[in-house]
RNA sequence: CGGGGCGUAGCGCAGUCCGGUUAGCGCACCUGCUUUGGGAGCAGGGGGUCGUGAGUUCGAAUCCCACCGCCCCGACCA
């Protein structure tokens, strides 16, 4: 084996490194905390960003751009918002660079200071707003709902390729309503569309939920997330989106006349996911000897290998299950590279996570066979070549329900109910996974519990059960459980 | 910003303690031949400001001083 990954048993976290970098998806940057996203791992993230996308259109939204940098006065417009941004921002002061005097390189010029420094975007909710004061006048006006695809930066003190990275891409929606209701069903509809995406396309099960006002957005007046569950037992937050109530349109002043020739300021909503979805999605499927991708977000679903190499015979078979495939629209890859082995070309594509690998040989031809081996179980069989195109398209549509039942499962196996706090922190320690436990719901409660667990409270369940009991660190009255978990 | 570790070929490392031929090994790369149903074998070959600067010395990857950078662990967070 001349590429080792190191085995999740051993080092989660080293292996999470080693799928990244062997299954040639990102590596580092020369600055630290940035990214640089590989073609591999790039043709994933256009896959979940072109279905995303189709999605987006059909609930009624629209794209456009808005600038990376933002005035930094924008960002104290709205209070709660410059407190959760204001410390990770990457600032903007000059725009000149000079050969030093010195003899040492480049430096800044000084004397190109910018009058008003300008911040790299870290969300855009302030441009966005400051733009859509001039936009919206009248009730007419309303919804406007736009999404935009765009790169970010928050500059965080600690990174990790695709889960928390200096720079991201990712998608934010910001939308505009007339009424409080229209902006609350916003929010609740676009989480929808993220729990789907999340289910069926990445074949991760999450819990849509609330968060509690210490996770919520700042200025947000309610923040609904999706939540996922890591092999490791660790909570993935893998998209949020905010109700922000009139709390923009009154920092950007942003206001219409309604039908009753009132003046009124609008409901507003954001809701975003980002490339951390790839690390998401690393991490609830792959296993210790690669990669493994559901199938609708991988970026070839087949690949055949000849063997030994290409020949005539073997190229007519080929050529004839591609375009059966192709036909049904599934993406194939015919590899007839002959400077690489065939051993050499398998333990490489399951490296990357290729779901269905087709191999053809002498042998098979004679049997009217091919061997066909599925990346999620890693099983190999032989496959009659009459209606081929029928059985990998059945073979993809079960490999992407066996990856989602067998993460359902761990899910569901890893929600734990916890009566008192011995057993939360024996169940955090031991099982790990979601606990679900009674809290008093004070965010001094919250904050005792993370001290002293590190576990915070992911959401609280849209679909939770009221259910009277007691707080498992004060003994307080309770109304409801909420789902803890460390997380990521 | 604290604690720990590390900078030597594209990657991973040895050599540094105790200074001394032409700085070495594995992988990768190039050429040729033989191979080819799970990361091929043999032979030959190319590739180095030893992180940077300044010292000590006849001589520095190795010793001294300063600086720079990176990784891991914590505090912050999608």
């Amino acid at each position: 084996m001349a590429k080792e990954i190191t085995p999740r048993t051993e080092d989660y976290s080293a292996w999470y490194n080693d799928i990244v970098k062997k299954a040639h998806l990102a590596e580092n940057s020369p600055v630290k905390g940035c990214m640089i996203i590989k073609p591999h791992g790039f043709a994933v993230w256009e896959l979940m960003r072109d279905a995303l996308d189709v999605m987006f259109k059909k609930t009624g939204h629209v794209n456009a751009y808005f600038p990376l940098l933002i005035p930094k006065s924008f960002l104290s417009k709205e209070a709660q918002h410059v407190d959760g941004f204001a410390k990770e921002c990457a600032v903007v002061t000059h725009h000149r660079l000079m050969n030093d005097p010195n003899g040492g390189g480049v430096v800044v010029d000084p004397t190109a200071k910018l009058e008003e420094e300008l911040i790299i975007r870290p969300t855009s909710e302030t441009i966005i707003w400051d733009t859509y004061r001039n936009w919206i006048q009248s009730y007419r006006d309303l919804p406007l709902l736009i999404n935009q695809w765009a790169n970010v930066m928050r500059w965080e003190m600690r990174t990790r390729p695709f889960l928390r990275t200096t720079e991201f891409l990712w998608q934010e929606g910001h939308t505009a309503h007339a009424t409080r209701e229209e902006a609350v069903q916003e929010t609740l509809q676009m989480l929808d569309v993220y729990a789907e995406f999340a289910e069926q396309y990445m074949a991760m099960p999450v819990i849509k939920g609330v968060k509690t006002p210490n996770e919520r957005f700042a200025g947000a007046e309610d923040t609904y997330c999706i939540e996922a569950l890591m092999q490791d037992g660790k909570a993935l937050q893998a998209g949020t989106s905010h109700f922000l109530g009139q709390n923009f349109a009154k920092a950007f002043d942003v206001t219409f006349l309604s039908k009753e020739n009132q003046r009124e300021h609008v409901w507003a909503t954001s809701w975003g996911v980002s490339t951390r979805l790839v690390g998401g999605l690393i991490m609830t499927h792959s296993d210790d000897e690669g990669l493994v991708l559901p199938p609708k977000l991988a970026p070839t679903q087949v690949v055949i290998v000849p063997i030994p190499t290409a020949q005539a015979e073997v190229n007519e078979v080929a050529e004839k299950i591609m375009r059966e495939l192709k036909d049904k629209g599934i993406t194939v890859k015919y590899d007839t590279d002959d400077t690489k082995r065939a051993g050499y070309k398998f333990a490489e594509y399951e490296l990357r996570g290729m779901p269905v690998r087709i191999a053809i040989g002498k042998r098979d031809i004679e049997n009217n066979v091919v061997e066909v081996a599925r990346r999620d179980t890693r099983e190999k069989s032989s496959i009659s070549l009459d209606n081929i195109g029928d059985s990998i398209q059945q073979l993809l549509i079960d490999i992407q329900a066996n990856l989602f039942n067998k993460a359902k499962q761990y899910l569901d196996e890893h929600i734990t109910r916890a009566d008192n706090f011995d057993d939360f922190v024996d169940i955090l320690e031991n099982k790990t996974g979601f606990i679900s436990a009674h809290w008093d719901g004070t965010t001094e409660t919250e904050e005792a519990i993370k001290e002293k667990t590190k576990a915070t409270i992911r959401c609280i369940p849209l679909d939770n059960e009221k259910e009277d009991g007691v707080c498992i660190l004060t003994g307080k009255p309770s109304s409801q459980r909420v789902l803890f978990a460390k997380a990521y």
